[in-house]
DNA sequence: TTTTTAATGTGTAATTATTACACATACCAG
DNA sequence: CTGGTATGTGTAATAATTACACATTAAAAA
């Protein structure tokens, strides 16, 4: 039975009848939160705000509004960077969706969630409502809402896609130091590396390019500074094809 | 101001107004989808049933449903299958959220996928309404909906996972042979394997018992038989660090 | 000016993981 | 009994990862 004129079956529905459904079964809102990461003082840092509502007076949430039926889901979260922190030109990953029945004390909210990477001193904060602040993220706990188990699995897949993908120099300056990175890697992965064996694996694939300037202002021997070079990575990009468990 | 006894601000919200805001926010439905796979005759397969909708009429689509308010997010994925193939003992992960704004004919429906792994030998369909049936994944095309990005973006997730995690088991029955398994492989990633290689690996993991039996009714020489050893996996669960992208 | 402090830059050997590759054996079918 | 087909097995070559120490540089302190 490959036929495509099929013949119309109880269960078949016209669009006027979903609409009809959706009129019905609306009652759920969406949200869009996000996990938005940054690196400063050698630290990894989240971006956390006061909870607007008065039930969780005090608590700390992340940033986050409902969405506009008019606006795309990927859209709404880009809408959120940029009325929280002026930023626009910034990575941004969808996570996960949040959506069990009780996790939201106004009624049925379900939350997409999306963490994104941004390099804090390029881009200071201008808006500084609800003691918007960056927090050092071995810091944050007992967030509003559902928000903790958000932002720990947006970490943990930030640690995962670290790993995997060049991401960490959206966190960095444009120019950096083979100890900055470092720094980075290692305080998103909260662990210690060799460093010879780490310089030596960024210089064997190949993706920075060495800016033959030195760091200054530091208060010992500076370092030379790096560049990620993204046209590279677009040519080398992996398929890896293995089995590791 | 790390103070808790914050003021009131402008942007301090009860809960009442969240519900009066809900309200007129909520013109939106949510879905979820489910890419439900299969492995049957050496090849990966995917649960495929004919469109509800007139507009797709003769279109393949993925199983799913608009949700219930008062049913948790993952209580609705395992529902759908549930109700469409009577099985709930099975492998189901949650993937992506799709909201584009014109991704369905009906209005602003955002749509949460997930994909999920059954074995077709335990499990037989016992419902066969719309032509629910089994489909090869590399005879899949052209989609209702938005449903060929959904299912183009749960595959390549199966693919990622099941070198990272060993899912696979959950589509294979529980006694296979060496050959089983690397099919299974060979078939979801689509590429080849050195036989030898493959056995060598599994074997290293430890993760396989030797059930000392044989495989019967085949028309050459015999494989051995084995089964995964769950427990040994959950003592063994890696937990990497490294770079490589 | 000298000394101290703190971080940079560099190479090699040992270990581990991955890949490539071939032949004898077992069972079934005819 | 023969032919066909898939199973079971080991080793050598290569590649990737890890562990590890000392001389150098610049700034800051004495």
């Amino acid at each position: 039975m490959l036929d495509t004129d099929i013949k119309s079956t109880a269960t078949e529905k016209s669009i006027a009848q979903i609409q009809s459904q959706l009129q019905q079964t609306n009652k759920i809102a969406i949200s869009v939160d996000c996990v938005i990461f940054g690196f400063d003082e050698s630290k990894l840092k989240v971006l956390l705000i006061r909870s607007d509502l008065k039930s969780f007076k005090g608590k700390w949430s992340l940033l986050g509004d409902l969405i506009d039926p008019r606006e795309d889901l990927d859209l709404a979260a880009y809408s959120i960077l940029k009325k929280r922190t002026g930023l626009d030109d910034i990575y941004l990953e969808q996570v996960h969706t949040f959506g069990d029945t009780n996790r939201h004390p106004a009624g049925r909210v379900i939350t997409v969630a999306y963490y994104s990477l941004i390099n804090i001193e390029h881009h200071k904060l201008k808006i500084y409502q609800n003691e918007l602040h960056w927090q050092d993220v071995k810091l944050v706990s007992d967030l509003a809402f559902d928000h903790q188990t958000i932002f720990d699995t947006c970490y943990k897949r930030l640690q995962k896609r670290i790993q995997e993908h060049p991401l960490g120099f959206n966190l960095l300056p444009k120019k950096f130091s083979m100890r900055e990175l470092q720094n980075l890697y290692e305080s998103i992965l909260d662990t210690k590396m060799d460093r010879r064996n780490f310089r030596k694996k960024f210089v064997a694939m190949d993706l920075l390019t060495d800016l033959e300037e030195m760091e200054t202002d530091v208060p010992h021997r500076p370092g030379k500074l790096y560049q990620f070079n993204f046209k590279k990575y677009e040519k080398k990009k992996k398929t890896w094809i293995g089995i590791d468990f």
